[in-house]
Order: C-alpha cells, then sequence, then structure tokens
DNA sequence: TGTGTCAATGTTAAGGTTTACATTGGCTAA
DNA sequence: TTAGCCAATGTAAACCTTAACATTGACACA
C-alpha cells in the first residue's frame, strides 16, 4: 500500500504538505507543488478514502432502500438520486430490501454506524429496528412517495396522490363508466389511503356505488393485476373501468383482459399510476398519471444533504406535480 | 458522539474489552460481558464502521457500474448482486455511469482509493482512465454479459451469446422465414459481433443473404426499436423476421410494425433477447431468450469476493446456460 | 512454597489522513 | 539593525477501532 508517508519521504517533505498539496494547493508554494504531485505519480498514490472519512467522521454516501429494484419506477427515482448524488460529492449505497424488515433493519443501521451519512425510504416503513429507534430520532431520512410511518415527521417528498387519483376518477367519469373496480397494490400504505379516497371522494359526489368487493389487490405486480382481473371478472356485477394502483398491476391487468375474450377499452377502460416507459407501448397504449419520478429522486437528495449539513428544514413535505396522461386504454363506456 | 472509550469509562473496563465484547466475546468472562453490553446499550453506542474499515483495510464494498438504471435486465443483475453480496457482508455502491466514460473513471477510481474493494462491470468498456490505468492492473474487477476491452484478461460471467442466437435463427428459419434483419442495440460491443456472427453462421449455412442494409440499430431501448422498424419498413425488400438484441428494442418494434399497419407474426415476426418480465405480457407475447439474470449477478459476486480475498481465480470466463422461450410473437413466414 | 499455565484484561501502537499549533526564514518598515 | 509580519512548512495530536504484546492473578502440581 502506498500511503501519504511514502510519498512524503519521496518528495522530502512532510506528509502534512503531500496532504494540502492535494487537498488545499494555494497553501503549497508552487516549486513544492511540482515536487509533490511529482512523488504521488511515481508512487502511484491514491489518497485512502477511508482514513479522511474516518477524520472527518463524514461517509459522503447515502443508502436508499428500495422494496423492489426491479420496478422501473423506482429506479428512474433512483435515477435521480444518483445524479444528484453524484453532483453533491455523495455516493449512493443500494438497500433492496424486498419489503423484510429484517433487510431494512440492516440497512437503515449503516447511518448509526458511520457507513452513511443519511437515508432515503422509499417504502412506508419506519426503517430502524426498535432496538434502534431512540438512536436514530435525529438522524438525516426522507421519503420519497410514501410517507414513513412514526411519531416524529420526517420530510417526504411526495404526489398529491388524492387529486390524481381525482383526476382519473373525473376522466373516467366524462366517458360515462358507472361500475368501477379497484386493483389497488400494497394495502396499509398511505398512497393506498389517498388513492383510494380520492377515488371515493368523485363517486360519493357522483353518487356512483364503490363496494369493497370491487377493490382487491395484494403487490404491486403484474401478476397481482392479472389476479385482480381474474377476481373481477368472476364477480357478479362486472366492472366498466378500472383503477389500477401501479402500471405493472395495469399491464398484468390489460393482459387478462383481453385473454379473457374482451377489449380494452371498448368492454373494460383501464387506468395506471406511475406513467413508466413501457406504458405509452404496450397495446393499447396506457392511461395514467406521470409522476415525476426523476425529479422526486433528485430532490430528495437535495432535501437530506442540507439535512446531513445540519441546514434548517424549510419545508417538511414537498409536493410535486402530476399529469394526467391520456392514452388509449379508457374510453368511452360500453352502452 | 459515543464512542468506544466512553463506553469503556461507562463499563469501568478498557477499550480492547469493550471491542472484543463486540467481536469475540468467547475471550471475555460472561460477567464482563454483561457488564458491557449494559453501557453499550446505555451509552447507545455503535461501533464506528469507517473506524474499523481503516484499520482492516477492507470496505467490505463492490461498486457496480450500470450503463442505464432503468433497464430491466440489468436490475435483475444488479438485484443478483445486492443478494450475493449481503449473504457474503458486502454492500453495493451504485454507478450509474450513462455509459459516460468520465463518471466510469470515477467510480472506477473507488476502488483506487479504498472506497470499495472491487468493482463489477455491466458494460464493455475498460473503466479506468488512462491515468488510472497501471495501477488498476491487478485490481479484483469483472464483468457481467459483455467482456471488458482490455489486455489483461478480467473473469466474465456471460452467456453464449453465438448459439442463442444460432437457437433463435432457427427457431426462425424452422417457420420458414428468408428475409431477415436485425435491430442491434450497441455497437461495437462483444455481444454484438457474438449474436451477429451467430446469426450470420445460421444464415450462411442455408445459404440465406443477410446484407448490412438490414442491420440497424444503435441502443438498447424502446426508440431505438421503433427507429429501426420505421427504416426496415422503408427498404425496398422487406424483412419477414427480425432479431432484436434485447427485448426493450423488440417492444419498440413490435409497436411500430402494428402502428404501421402490419401484425405480428403474420407480417412479420420479432423476436428479442434477455425476457424481462413484461415480454411475456405484451401483445403479442415475445419470443426471445431467456438470460439467467439473477443468477449471472450471483456469480459475478462470488467470483469477485473471491478476487478481493486473493484466492486463485479457477475460471476466467463462466458460461451461464440460456433457454429459447418460444411465445406469440413469432410464427410462420407470409407466402 | 514455588513455578508454570492459562484465562481475563490492560496498554499501547498501528492503520492513513487531516489539522491545530509551532517553527522557520525571508522580507518590510521604522 | 531589528521588530514584526507572513508565507511555507513541519510536528504531532486527533479521528476511532483493533490487535499484538504485556500484565495480572487464580489455580494446579510438584
Amino acid at each position: 500500500m502506498t500511503n501519504i508517508k511514502k510519498v512524503s519521504e519521496l518528495a522530502g517533505v512532510s506528509t502534512a504538505t503531500v496532504s494540502r498539496t492535494l487537498k488545499s494547493p494555494d497553501q503549497v508554494s508552487l516549486a513544492t507543488r511540482e515536487k509533490v504531485l511529482e512523488a504521488v505519480k511515481a508512487a502511484g498514490y491514491r489518497p485512502n478514502w477511508l482514513a479522511s472519512s474516518v477524520k472527518s467522521g463524514r461517509s459522503n454516501t447515502i443508502v436508499v432502500l428500495v422494496p423492489n429494484l426491479v420496478n422501473p419506477f423506482f429506479m428512474r427515482i433512483i435515477g435521480g438520486i444518483e445524479q444528484a448524488a453524484q453532483e453533491k460529492g455523495f455516493s449512493v449505497l443500494l438497500g433492496d430490501t424486498q419489503g423484510s424488515p429484517a433487510r431494512e433493519h440492516e440497512y437503515a443501521s449503516m447511518v448509526l454506524t458511520n457507513r452513511a451519512d443519511g437515508l432515503i425510504q422509499l417504502d412506508h416503513s419506519f426503517p430502524f429496528s426498535a432496538a434502534d429507534a431512540d438512536l436514530a430520532e435525529d438522524l438525516p431520512m426522507v421519503s420519497v412517495c410514501e410517507r414513513i410511518a412514526s411519531e416524529k415527521k420526517y420530510p417526504v417528498i411526495e404526489l398529491d396522490n388524492y387529486a390524481a387519483s381525482r383526476a382519473l376518477a373525473h376522466h373516467l367519469l366524462g366517458y360515462g363508466h358507472k361500475h368501477f373496480a379497484a386493483i389497488v397494490g400494497q394495502v396499509s400504505s398511505q398512497i393506498y389511503r389517498e388513492r383510494l379516497a380520492g377515488i371515493r371522494s368523485v363517486l360519493q359526489e357522483e353518487q356512483i356505488p364503490f363496494e369493497q368487493a370491487q377493490i382487491t389487490g395484494g403487490a404491486y405486480t403484474i401478476e397481482a393485476g392479472i389476479a385482480g382481473v381474474e377476481h373481477l371478472l368472476s364477480l357478479p356485477q362486472r366492472p366498466t373501468a378500472i383503477f389500477c394502483f401501479n402500471d405493472d398491476i395495469a399491464i398484468g391487468a390489460v393482459h387478462a383482459i383481453k385473454k379473457a375474450g374482451l377489449r380494452v377499452p371498448e368492454d373494460i377502460s383501464v387506468v395506471g399510476f406511475d406513467n413508466i416507459k413501457v406504458s405509452a407501448f404496450i397495446d393499447p397504449p396506457l392511461t395514467t398519471v406521470d409522476q415525476p419520478a426523476y425529479d422526486m429522486g433528485r430532490r430528495a437528495v437535495e432535501v437530506l444533504v442540507s439535512q446531513i449539513r445540519g441546514e434548517p428544514l424549510v419545508r417538511s413535505k414537498e409536493v410535486l406535480p402530476f399529469q394526467l396522461i391520456e392514452r388509449e386504454s379508457s374510453g368511452p363506456a360500453p352502452l
């Protein structure tokens, strides 16, 4: 291992001068600087990041907890996180939790052990174990999309899910639909409650019933979409419009509807959520709500880094704009 | 910051005993152990990972260079990497390079600065800058899917792209196709050459021409698939079967073909590569080659970690099995 | 009793870097 | 000439943990 001491000997200066040459060159005379840089090159020296980090007490690293790596929506968020982190001189540790609390605990504890300076949670759970909870009190943590379930309010970057769902509902009402269903993904989350409330509020205003039987789900997957449709088609009153709580579910739903010999949107309209890339290119292209995933990731990093730097929190909640994307998977209700 | 010294004072023992209690408890008497653990709890102490890492000289971290985070195939690989890394006590630093050499250099240099112990490259370039190249000589590095372009042969986990392409070609020949085209994604990569060679070898055996004009591409994206089809449909001799070098391209190709008023597979057969999740659920479901992405990621970590541990390299190249997945996007050639 | 052994614990150096403080020496201004 | 200043550099402590080596003391056995 070539270390700073070896370089200092090679250049005939002290280790402090080597350090200064690399970190604050203006404090070193030109002649010495050149001498040192030459020695650095000759020795093939690269400063040991671990050593400087232990000195500063900062790892300049953030850990991101993702429930599901293969979800393209999350990946767009992470793309934004990665980009912004890099710009700010941070690196990103990936924490694929698969929704497992044990894994969440493990990754979250990295912030307690100086392995990371802060964390971004993409799921809705409070990621620390009960044992760590009190230590986690004032740690930099930000959530994206979901709100972290805890007494203390951590900053959150989110969408107005209530309004977005209302927009989808109005869109479908405009097509004359009267029989609705929802395939909701993960129950027990903030998102679930808000979106459902948004839909309910619109239907109530129009005095359209929306029964429990019409609400199904379990996960944000294509399979859940297929299973949801199979369930819905077995009901006595078939819905003419289905809210899917993300685009993967919607893709599964469209697939299952077509497989059952029905048409989208002629027989059943399907709307999704997230606007993932592929949604525009399936048949029929998906009506959905666009979330600015990349920007949400970027913003999360900005908020997190300012927390890490100890700057006062401006807003504990930021709501980013959504956009209703009307495509061909939704259309007039059948007569 | 509560450190080990504070705990040692609280417990009335030396720092060494605290360290031993946590790292090798069998060396400490039961009574002391309990005393120390109580103090640890009372102080809310968590060992500083940076400090122990600088001591050991190991960060137990690997950095993964990904050209494109949103590609679900890469994400499956990374899922495998993440899982295996966690099992082996490593964490994963994410390096979203967007194909930019500057970013590759930056992430790769993390291995030189003790920020990471090894790296996994998902692209085909040698990720170190020219200045770092000689330092990078013997660093732990593994590539997945693509082979790293350098004199020194780094271990690679890959697929038999040649054989897989031959399988696809035979599949299409079996349907009576005679006019082929390919939308190839990134040119200049190993994958490109091998897959093309595989297709060419089969067509040559059957004395079927395969002209340069029929080969198009540029990126592994849906848009490239669309652009590719638009180009191919403008040619005097329209192909009846299109090889797409990944499923995203194939999804774009199917979309564009349908948009042009043609049918898949009745007018044109389309085959993809990778078998991403959504490929089974688009219309028509995609004929493709399944790559064991998750296992490739896992295996890459195993090889990398054994390199990090200084174990001798068993094989510098591991070829994992592919599987031809025949679905409805390919069918008999039109008359 | 004395010696040897061993488990338990303490002391301290080491890991590589940064930085507060100290030193050097050249220069200016009175 | 000399005090004073300042830029350049050096010295050594600090960051926190770990581990090699040292010490202690209890116990066994001759």
